[in-house]
DNA sequence: TCAATCCGGGG
DNA sequence: GTGTACGGATTGA
C-alpha cells in the first residue's frame, strides 16, 4: 500500500472527520464518526495570515514576538523572493491579529480599513480553511460516501416565500433506515411542525444534511418562519454554536452553514453538469433515479391537493426526499472525493470554484507546510491573453464529416512541457498536475474494471482539478500562483499543435470544415470507411509531439457549417444534432423548430425537394390555422418591473410590456410570458387564448424564411434558396426544377 | 465585441 | 462577519 502523497491528500491522515467548526479565537471543534460513534475533538490552532511586509504591525512593537509559536503574536520570515508574501504572522487569537493589522494599515493610509480583502500584500482565508491547512487534515479520511450519516429533508409550503406562505408538511429520510413525515394542517400548527424537525434532526443526529434547492428555497424557507414565530433554528451540533449563518462568499445566492453538521445542495452539484434544466423532477428522470410510481404535482397545485388528498402529497414529499438521495449519491460524489483532498469544508465543495476554490487551496496548504513564503502580486499585462483558435473554413453541406481532437490538449502541454507558474519555486502546480493525473488514470482504469470503491468519483474530481489549471494560470489577480506568460505558453503550444494538425489533415487531403482550439471537423473522400478514418487519425497523431494525442471523436453523414460554433450535423444512425445559438436558442418557437428538424433532415440528406415540401407544409399550416396560438408563441422575460417600465416608456415603448399594458395587467420583474402576434392586435398574452388561432399569418410566414429558413442559407446556392422559399407555387420563367438542386458548400 | 447582470430552482 | 466569485444566456454601452 502506497503512502497518499500529502500535497494531495494533506499531511495529516485523521481518518473520519465528518465536520469542522473553526472560528478566530483559535478554537477548532473536530466531529470524527468512527462506525455508529461520533466524537468531538476540541482543538486548537493558530491563526495564520501570510503578509509582504510589516508596515501595518510595526506599532506592535515588541508585543511581536519573532520565531516564537506560543506567544500571543508572532512573526515568522520566510524563505521566499522580494516582493513575495515572506512574513508569516501568527496569533493565539486572529481576532487580535486581523484587528491589529487593520489598526496599522488604517493609520498608514490614513483611512479605516475594515477588511484585509481590501489591502493589498497580504493573504488570509478563513478559521475553517487556516485549520484544515495548518493541521494537514481533510475531512472523510477512510470513508466511503455512504458512511456518514445523511439525513435528506424537504419542506412543503403554500408559497414559495415565507412572507406569503406557510409550511405544512416536512418529510425526512435518511440512510439509516429512517423515514417520517411530519404535518401542519392548521395555520396555527406550524410552530409545533419546526420544532418537530429540528426535534428529529437532532435525535437523528446526522452528520450532512441533504436537499436540492436547500441554499435556495429550503433554508430560507425555513429561517423566515422560524424568525416569524420566534423558534431559534438550532441546526446545529450540541458542542458548537447552535444556530445557522449565512456563508459570505460574494455570490449573489447566498450560502448557508452550521456547526457539526454539513449542510449541502444538490442544485450546487447539478449546476456544474450543464444539463439542459437542473429542476430535481427533469434530472432524475434524465438519470433514471425517479422511484416506481413517481407521483407529479404541480408546484403552484401542492397545497391544495393537500386539503383533498393528503396522502398523495405524503407519497410525493417521502418520493422528493429518495429521489434527493438517490441523486446525492450521484452527483455530490466527487465533492465528497475533493474533500478528502482539499483543505475545505465538504458544505464548500459543490459550489466551489475549481481553480481557486480547489486547486489553490492546495496549492497554499503545501507551501504553509514547508514554511515558504507565497507569491506576491506581480505587473499587469497590458497585451490581453491570447485564447485558443477558432477557425470556419467552409460553410454548407458538406458530407462524410469526421471530428477529431486532442485528448486534455492543455492539461496535456502543462504536464509534458512543464508549463508551470514562476512564481511556484517548490513545483506543486506541477507536482499536483502530475499526480492528479497519474492517480486519475488509475482510477478511472479501475473504475472502468468495475472495482471495489468510489473509483468514478475520485477519477472525475481530479479531472475537475486538472482541467482547472490552465484556467488558474490565465486568472489574473484572482489566483495567487498566477502567470500571465505560462498561460500563454500553454495556448501558443496550442495553437501550434492545432495547426500542425490542420497542416497533416490538409495535406492528406482532407478537407477542413472548422477548428477550434483543440479540435476538428473534416471531410473525408468518398467512400472512407470509419477503419480508414481512425487510421489517418492515427497517422496525424504520430507526427504530433510527444505527450499530446489526437482521438477520433465521431463522425457524421453529413454537417451543415452555418457560422463558428453553429453547426448541424446528421449521425449515421439519422439523430439530427444542433448546435450553436442559430439553431438552439431558447426564443425557438414550436412551428419554427419543426420546420427546422424536418427542413434541415432533408438538406443534410440532400433531400432538397424535401426542403420545399417542409417550408410548403409548415406554411400551409400557418395559412390554414393547422397551428395554434401556442404553437406560434414565444416566451419572453420581462426584465423590467411595471415602474421602471413606466419610467422608460415615454422614450421607447417596447412591445412585450405594451402588451401586459394593453390589458390593464401587472408583472413582476424577471417573469417569464408567452407571448404571440395576435391578427390586427400585435403582441398579445398567449393565456388571452392558448388554444386559439387568431394569430397574424402573414407575420409567422415571414418570420419562418428570416428566422429560420435562413439558417439553411449556406446550403443551398442563393438562386435555390430564393427558389426554395418563394411563396409562389408557380415556377418562374428561369426556375429549374427542385429535384435537379443538390445542398452545396463553399470555402471561407 | 465586450463587460456587466441576471438567473437557475423551490411550493 | 468563520470576511472573496458558479456558469450560461442575455442585456446594455
Amino acid at each position: 500500500m502506497t503512502v497518499p502523497d500529502p500535497l494531495l491528500f494533506g499531511h495529516d491522515a485523521t481518518p473520519g472527520i465528518v465536520a469542522v467548526h473553526a472560528d478566530l479565537s483559535g478554537r477548532a471543534l473536530v466531529w470524527r464518526r468512527a462506525g455508529d460513534d461520533v466524537t468531538l475533538e476540541q482543538a486548537r490552532f493558530r491563526s495564520w495570515l501570510y503578509a509582504r511586509d510589516l508596515a501595518d504591525v510595526e506599532h506592535l512593537g515588541g508585543r511581536l514576538a519573532w520565531d516564537n509559536d506560543q506567544a500571543p503574536l508572532g512573526v515568522r520570515e520566510l524563505s521566499g523572493a522580494p516582493g513575495s508574501l515572506r512574513y508569516l504572522l501568527t496569533a493565539a487569537d486572529g481576532r487580535q491579529l486581523r484587528h491589529s493589522v487593520l489598526r496599522g494599515a488604517s493609520h498608514r493610509l490614513g483611512r479605516p480599513i475594515t477588511s484585509l480583502h481590501d489591502l493589498r500584500g497580504y493573504y488570509s482565508v478563513g478559521a475553517v480553511e487556516q485549520y484544515l491547512m495548518a493541521s494537514g487534515r481533510t475531512y472523510f479520511g477512510g470513508m466511503a460516501f455512504n458512511d456518514p450519516h445523511r439525513l435528506q429533508f424537504d419542506l412543503e409550503t403554500t408559497s414559495l416565500t415565507p412572507d406569503t406562505g406557510r409550511i405544512f408538511m416536512v418529510a425526512l429520510r435518511d440512510n439509516r433506515g429512517f423515514e417520517q413525515v411530519l404535518e401542519a394542517r392548521q395555520a396555527h400548527q406550524e410552530p409545533a411542525l419546526i420544532h418537530g424537525l429540528l426535534a428529529v434532526i437532532a435525535a437523528r443526529d446526522p452528520d450532512i444534511l441533504e436537499n436540492h434547492n436547500l441554499m435556495g428555497f429550503d433554508l430560507p424557507f425555513l429561517m423566515g418562519r422560524a424568525e416569524k414565530h420566534r423558534i431559534a433554528l438550532t441546526l446545529g451540533r450540541s458542542g458548537g454554536p447552535p444556530g445557522v449563518w449565512r456563508v459570505q462568499d460574494g455570490r449573489s445566492s447566498p450560502h448557508w452553514a452550521c456547526a457539526g453538521r454539513e449542510l449541502v445542495d444538490t442544485i450546487d452539484a447539478v449546476r456544474r453538469l450543464d444539463l439542459p434544466s437542473a429542476s430535481l423532477k427533469v434530472v432524475s428522470q434524465l438519470f433514471g433515479i425517479a422511484p416506481e410510481g413517481r407521483v407529479y404535482i404541480e408546484g403552484a397545485q401542492v397545497a391544495e391537493t393537500y386539503r383533498t388528498n393528503p396522502a398523495l402529497v405524503r407519497r410525493y414529499a417521502l418520493q422528493d426526499v429518495e429521489e434527493v438521495e438517490a441523486l446525492a449519491r450521484r452527483v455530490l460524489a466527487p465533492s465528497f472525493a475533493l474533500a478528502k483532498m482539499a483543505p475545505r469544508p465538504y458544505h464548500r465543495l459543490p459550489y466551489a470554484g475549481t481553480a481557486t476554490g480547489m486547486l489553490e487551496p492546495m496549492l497554499v496548504r503545501a507551501y504553509l507546510q514547508a514554511g515558504h513564503a507565497l507569491p506576491g502580486e506581480i505587473a499587469g499585462h497590458d497585451v490581453p491573453h491570447q485564447g485558443g483558435t477558432v477557425h470556419l473554413y467552409a460553410q454548407g453541406v458538406i458530407p462524410r464529416v469526421v471530428k477529431a481532437d486532442v485528448a486534455s490538449m492543455y492539461p496535456s502541454l502543462i504536464r509534458h512541457d512543464r508549463i508551470g507558474p514562476a512564481c511556484d519555486p517548490l513545483g506543486v502546480f506541477l507536482h499536483l498536475m502530475d499526480q492528479l493525473t497519474a492517480l486519475r488514470l488509475h482510477h478511472k482504469a479501475a473504475a472502468k474494471r468495475g472495482d471495489p470503491g468510489e473509483h468514478e468519483a475520485m477519477q472525475s474530481a481530479m479531472k475537475l482539478v486538472v482541467n482547472s489549471g490552465y484556467g488558474y494560470l490565465g486568472a489574473g489577480r484572482m489566483a495567487l500562483f498566477q502567470d500571465r506568460d505560462a498561460a500563454d505558453r500553454v495556448t501558443r503550444r496550442g495553437r501550434e499543435v492545432l495547426a500542425q494538425v490542420v497542416g497533416a489533415l490538409r495535406g492528406r487531403g482532407m478537407t477542413l470544415i472548422e477548428a477550434d482550439t483543440d479540435g476538428v471537423f473534416f471531410s473525408t473522400p468518398e467512400g472512407w470507411t470509419e477503419v480508414q478514418e481512425r487510421q489517418l487519425i492515427a497517422e496525424v497523431d504520430a507526427l504530433l509531439p510527444e505527450g499530446v494525442s489526437l482521438e477520433f471523436d465521431g463522425r457524421a453523414q453529413a454537417m451543415l457549417s452555418h457560422e463558428i460554433k453553429n453547426y448541424v450535423l446528421l449521425r449515421g444512425d439519422g439523430r439530427l444534432e444542433l448546435r450553436g445559438a442559430a439553431f438552439e436558442s431558447s426564443r425557438t418557437e414550436a412551428y419554427g423548430r419543426e420546420f427546422l428538424q424536418r427542413a434541415l433532415r432533408c438538406l443534410l440528406s440532400g433531400d432538397v425537394p424535401g426542403v420545399r415540401d417542409a417550408y410548403l407544409q409548415s406554411l400551409h399550416a400557418l395559412d390554414t390555422r393547422k397551428c395554434t396560438n401556442a404553437e406560434v408563441a414565444s416566451r419572453v422575460r420581462l426584465t423590467k418591473s411595471p415602474e421602471q417600465y413606466e419610467a422608460t416608456r415615454p422614450a421607447r415603448q417596447e412591445a412585450a410590456y405594451e402588451a401586459l399594458h394593453r390589458l390593464g395587467r401587472s408583472w413582476r420583474a424577471g417573469e417569464k410570458v408567452w407571448l404571440y402576434q395576435r391578427a390586427g392586435q400585435g403582441l398579445t398574452p398567449l393565456d388571452v387564448n392558448p388554444d386559439g388561432r387568431d394569430y397574424d399569418v402573414k407575420h409567422y410566414a415571414a418570420a419562418l424564411v428570416s428566422g429560420y429558413a435562413s439558417r439553411l442559407r449556406k446550403g443551398l446556392t442563393p438562386e435555390d434558396f430564393r427558389q426554395v422559399f418563394d411563396r409562389s407555387q408557380q415556377p418562374g420563367l428561369f426556375d429549374r426544377p427542385f429535384g435537379a438542386m443538390q445542398p452545396v458548400w463553399e470555402p471561407v
